[in-house]
DNA sequence: GGGGTATATTCCCAAAAAGGCATATATCTG
DNA sequence: CAGATATATGCCTTTTTGGGAATATACCCC
């Protein structure tokens, strides 16, 4: 039930959901997200953390920055198959698309290292 | 996007998910439930209300009870595919399995009534 | 080692959520 | 109609949650 709960919650905020919708385009950096939701980085590194407690996402660091994409869902099941879902699920929303739509111009080497 | 968050708060929450478990076994009063998770009265109503309002239950008005019962789902596909998986999921629980366990014994003309 | 950058952590605040008690509403019974 | 019962609503309190600012930590480059 806990292992439940914690990945419902995990989904339950529409900040995080964007992560996990961007996140399926591309692995991204705290700095990208953070410019992609406008909101503070902090904000991004709890928001990360509470998803990657719930094992919907992982972290790799790559020198200065740390690289954040799904996981394969395989150590949940709740989690394989929302993540599954959520390939398609919100697809069409507008706002989603926004922000996937924006995507390819949040690079790293342009937001970051300034 | 908001379709969804509504859907996955109203399953974040143990007593709600517990109803849930308790509604794919039968049609369910409020004191019933009251009874089954041992919280207030108004907890449970307020309880119903979210989840109502998400489209996982339905209610249904019999005198002087109300009968609350698990949706089909077809309104959201969110609600149909976590109702479907919910069949399934926290089977094992042994919480759950407590519970449910504990409702045959739990009946509107014993525990109502009085 | 020192300066700069990316990320995590801590602290604080405002808003939301969950619980209970009291009360309102609706229905049944006599 | 009056009393009893089932459920819903309102109010209050406590806890949780999301956000930001400041700070700590880790890494890079010189």
């Amino acid at each position: 039930m806990r292992d439940f709960i914690r990945v419902m919650k995990a989904l339950s905020d529409p900040n995080r959901v964007r992560i996990v919708k961007m996140l399926q385009h591309k692995v991204m950096c705290v700095c990208e997200m953070r410019a992609a939701l406008k909101i503070a980085q902090p904000s991004v590194s709890k928001h990360l953390k509470i998803l990657e407690d719930a094992g919907i996402i992982t972290s790799q660091k790559e020198g200065m920055w740390v690289n954040y994409g799904l996981t394969d869902g395989s150590a949940s099941p709740y989690v394989a198959n929302l993540l599954g879902n959520l390939r398609h699920w919100l697809e069409d929303d507008a706002e989603i698309a926004d922000i996937v739509e924006e995507l390819p111009s949040i690079r790293r080497e342009e937001i970051c290292r300034k």
